[in-house]
DNA sequence: GTCATTCTCTGACTTTAGTCAGGTAACGAG
DNA sequence: CTCGTTACCTGACTAAAGTCAGAGAATGAC
């Protein structure tokens, strides 16, 4: 990591917090203070419920209260009691709310509009295929995997959409009770481990290990949601989940696969694991895969 | 411009405040307001005037004296009077100040090298590669072209700068009194117009219009300095140059250049200008070009 | 030297942002 | 029904950021 490299990203940070930056002076153009108009504009069309701008915004409670008490008074917003508990309390733009937010939006789009407009239509192509192009990697360089249980709400979410692809995919369908059954419980301790994959808080992957003897473990379950696909995130789950084998002491990390997942087992190959006989009855399997793990580097 | 564009540029924007915003945060970790770090960082190694500062960061004259007293009193910095102008004061750095100013230095280092360290090597150069795109494409979105009088202070730095370029690079050397010497007074109405390129108030390039008859105009000085070249200035410059020439009813454009040049005269011959039969006694001129204008479109 | 202008400072504000310690109502487990 | 918890509100703060009018010194044009 050179010292040009730090300075390039300093000085691109500069020059976007400078442009991106002149939104914040743009919705101070209506008048209303910046956390009013953020928090409208978090509220959104969909409205939100008091706790999730809470969490979103990282606000105060009392602070965010009185903020909703400011719109409110401005005929923006409208907070109701929650429908399902009455403590949490939903609140929801007006049609003045709505005009408002609206507006914001112009502003926002002509920012965006006047970083386009002057560059010739090639050069349009170029920003916007780098734009996503820093989006992509700055976005893989947040995802944070860690071990946490099985039965977790996120980690029932992420299976659950596993399970979900897998019967889109699979030509004979999937049903989870059939397959590859063993349970949560095999990825819990002391039987295995169950790893989250996260961006900015929110699950977008997930990979299990599950112990299949003294020397052996399982790698199951690795997925990663479609829209967090090509970011790495399931190498980097592989790497945790070989990290915490070889620190449990296993030597060796099977695998199965189904013949749908072409891109599973590409990865797999790329990382070292071998295409082996078959080790187990999992009817879905199709390929069975091995990897013979080095030593744990001693400290 | 699509409404996917647009939301890209949303979503970047987006992303980027909150990734690079993360500066922010870390610079309180030093105890100090936002407001103070931000003086100090432009403050800088180097030293500034107040009336500098202000203008940098767009602060209220009596909020800047204030913030500077509070620096002092940390020991940070010294303000003494300006030596040209005993009215404008002149700060520096204390030698505590600049190892506060290198301590915000490393948290920004470290919020770059964050954006590095989670990616692989060939990901670190497309990320950083990226960067380099989008600073490029967004300076030269900021570009702006403005007609100002020759000898302004802004247009006699870019002439000067032009001159000491020409002296350099062709093989003759150049002398400003020898050449197309026809000086200022030439760009100037009502005998012709002079445009400035700025990034960001700062001047990046300039161009000449002088008129040759009721018909003819000749473009003079285009320049582009060292470090905006490849956004595009010279190309913008001429199209306003153009475009002042069809609103004053010329018909035809000249312009020679000396063989050295060799970028001027790809760019001319891309916009549309053709070599031509020598038309002038210009002693450093090797190349004549000339282009018809269309006719302006009536609104 | 006069006078308008420029640059900075001072004092007296306001607004925005944020924190903290209760307090109340609703909920959910027992 | 009780009791601990959760979600939110209220009141009473503080700190940071920003504004404005006016004063005083230095400067430059005349």
């Amino acid at each position: 990591m050179t010292e040009a490299a730090i300075q390039q990203i300093r000085r691109f940070n500069r020059l976007v917090t400078r442009r991106v930056g002149a939104l914040d002076q743009s919705y101070l153009s209506r008048g209303r203070p910046l956390g009013e108009a953020r928090l409208l504009f978090e509220i959104g069309q969909g409205g939100a419920d008091v706790r999730e701008l809470r969490a979103a915004l990282d606000l105060d409670s009392g602070y965010l209260s009185r903020l909703l008490r400011a719109l409110t008074a401005q005929g923006l917003i409208a907070v109701e009691k929650g429908r399902d508990d009455a403590r949490v309390r939903r609140v929801a733009l007006t049609a003045l709310g709505r005009a408002e937010v609206a507006a914001y939006d112009r502003l926002s789009d002509a920012l965006a509009r006047s970083f386009l407009e002057p560059l010739a239509p090639p050069e349009r192509e170029r920003l916007l295929a780098a734009m996503a192009e820093i989006e992509r990697l700055l976005s893989a360089g947040a995802v944070a995997v860690a071990c946490e249980p099985a039965d977790s709400a996120d980690a029932t979410w992420c299976l659950e959409r596993y399970f979900a692809e897998l019967a889109r995919r699979f030509d004979e369908g999937f049903d989870p009770a059939k397959g590859a059954a063993a349970g949560v419980e095999a990825m819990n301790p002391p039987h295995g481990w169950f790893f989250l994959a996260r961006l900015d808080g929110r699950p977008v992957g997930c990979g299990g290990l599950a112990r299949l003897g003294a020397e052996a473990g399982e790698v199951k379950r690795v997925w990663t949601a479609p829209d967090a696909r090509g970011l790495g995130v399931a190498r980097r789950l592989v790497a945790a989940i070989e990290a915490q084998a070889r620190e449990a002491g296993l030597s060796t990390l099977k695998l199965d696969t189904n013949r749908a997942l072409k891109e599973a087992q590409s990865l797999y190959r790329k990382l070292g694991y071998v295409e082996t006989a078959r080790y187990n009855d999992n009817p879905y399997a199709d390929h069975w895969f091995e990897k013979r793990l080095s030593r744990p580097a001693r400290g």
